[in-house]
DNA sequence: AATGAATGAGGGTTCATTCAT
DNA sequence: AATGAATGAACCCTCATTCAT
């Protein structure tokens, strides 16, 4: 299970420049405006270095989602077992656990919610839909749970659900720059304004999701 | 497919017909992969034709979004002005609007979404932020007025509320194949599929934003 | 002899406005970097214009030199009947003749003297060549009569001299904006310049060619 | 060929290549005119060679003024300094000189004293002002002596007196076709007719110019 | 007689990749 | 193991010209 290692000890430190490059220059212009000498010198290595270690410029961004993808499964599944906690506060750790992770992690999720690119590398609509499938489960799973125990209506479509929380957090982070503006935060350094974000955030979806889930019936 | 343009904005047939093979190749492979010679064969035009016409590819993206923004502005401000509906019903129009809007012309907010290359090109950044800004003053509008009239509590944020109904319709609609295999309807035809995510939706977002415009303060 | 006429009269007002545009156009950026729409811009006529009149961008430029090609023949010609003028008169004639001549006609000059085009293009060979073998002849003529009667020695090569005479135009006019700095001209107009620099060029001429012809023997 | 090269300017053997042969297509045909795959198959390199070695077709021409200009800076600077010849020795030198120059690089030349392109690449016009500027400054130097030590009369125009000599040269360069069938010299191999004309125009030069330079005021 | 529309060919350049070392 | 050199393919765009009207 090596793919799912944040981090691949197989990766020299040059391999994960390259990779980190690779991540911030295509979310930033896309895959196919990102070129591998541009990566290259971003990562400050040699043109035939990508080739050579990754063999192409698709394995490339194979090699990115493999890098990437889940570092939560684990923090979830806890969450999901634990005992302790009522479904709202599993619910709130969820969402803010959401937050943290998309904002963490914000270029790769860029990358991976619409960059045409991925659809058509087999490889990675694998990992990319397994890992969509098993988010959605452990959802589905932690509203099951709230819903039996009385806590939740179960008046919501769940499926819509998750898709309001990370479409929600991917409108936001994509519109950052406007949102400063809009929240008069210019002068905020781009950390505070990202913590002051992160805030809001956690608070509005956690807030439209508890609402959701406990309205009465209309 | 015609009856999604907006109006005619003294472009020839075959200027319209360059526009949508332009928006639907874009949308589905991004500016940068889709080449002149693909947009121009599937416009089933001469390469030739897009400089001609449109000066560079990337003055005929611009021409697009000239081509395909502010078709809703009327619709809205029409809505906003009546006195005959309460917020509630005004809502429930807006949140229609949308969906349909975005349904309907998917690709191109696929596009406008979702395209690093537009955030450089200035004659277009100008024409999103405004109308962004135009739409989330309506919004703001529409809630103000629920606010003042008592049918709204005050303690939603406005500005990120705009992005969970559109990042929630845009997550949606960019997960339509994976959503399929979840509602099990893969034996439903491409339209059909089509409505009912179209009224789960407009169910979805109508209670969600209404749950949060009216839940009793935490 | 209709290719002689400095004037066709068979070209219509804007034929002669095109070929006037292709003129000045080739002469500054040259036949290849001249484009016909260039030159149906500059000339304010619709692009197929050109093909229409000319048939090719090719026979325009040979329509050009036909155009232009020889309105002297009949000053020298006469010049060198004339009884009357001394050797010393005539070749002063000649001089001022060629130097208003090239000064007045200098874009044509320009592109006759160093456009590679019109080498590969058979019909403008001929005439050049006809028209420089003419010229060469008239001046041979002269010098032969100056010799004959004694008024100059006989050991310069006239044909080389020809080329002293025309070369040194040359150079000096592609090098008139170093020169306008050499002479500390920058505060006269373009035609008081021009005009001073056409006279310093008649006296230098005059000078050099005569020294040349009457020079002792070393 | 490659004996008239100055000297290598640190440029690997294909790049020498690709100099001489855009010299000797942009000498022939102009540079609008010699494309860039024309420029490669002549050099015997792939075309994309030209933008990975040079940058661009612009820098091309660039790096060739580079590689061909300064080569004569060393011999005319100790021409002056000399203080054992007398000026007509010195012009003498100076001439001949300046003819094997400009006939053994006469493709250069040409493209310096033709091409339109060059006025329009900043770097280019430098290095070529500053080059006429040199040359201008020496001849006027020696001249300047020969005058002060009164073996030169001072009626001629020594800015003037540059043009001839060089408008001269290029003229029959330009002509040689023309002048080999004057001169009756075509059984004369390419080398002999080169040789003959070079005589002749050092003949020819040095007469004219001591002969301006000596005449008697008229 | 005159022209806007249209086109195939070729322009310079950049691309991801491979090769020789 | 690592890289500068090199390449064929494709890029966007402009060209001179033709065609239908």
């Amino acid at each position: 299970m090596k793919e799912n290692l944040p981090q691949d000890l197989h990766y020299s430190e040059k391999q994960v420049a390259i990779l980190l490059a690779t991540e911030q220059l295509i979310a930033e212009k896309g895959y196919s405006a990102s070129s591998v000498r541009d990566i290259a010198q971003a990562a400050g290595v040699n043109v035939a270095m990508i080739s050579y270690y990754f063999g192409s410029k698709e394995k490339l961004l194979e090699a990115l989602f493999v890098y990437r993808i889940d570092s939560s499964r684990v923090v979830l599944q806890a969450l999901l077992e634990n005992t302790v906690l009522n479904p709202f506060e599993k619910l709130e750790i969820l969402v803010t656990s959401y937050v943290d992770k998309l904002i963490n992690n914000f270029a790769f999720y860029q990358i991976m919610n619409r960059e045409p690119a991925i659809k058509e590398i087999k490889n990675i609509s694998k990992i990319v839909n397994a890992t969509k499938q098993r988010n959605q489960g452990m959802i589905r799973q932690l509203i099951d749970e709230g819903q039996s125990k009385n806590f939740f209506k179960n008046t919501v479509d769940v499926s819509l659900l998750m898709h309001t929380m990370m479409g929600t957090l991917m409108s936001v982070c994509n519109n950052a720059d406007y949102l400063k503006i809009i929240y008069q935060s210019e002068h905020l350094s781009e950390e505070e304004f990202g913590n002051m974000m992160r805030e809001r955030l956690k608070v509005h979806l956690f807030q439209m999701m508890k609402a959701a889930l406990t309205q009465p019936i209309t």
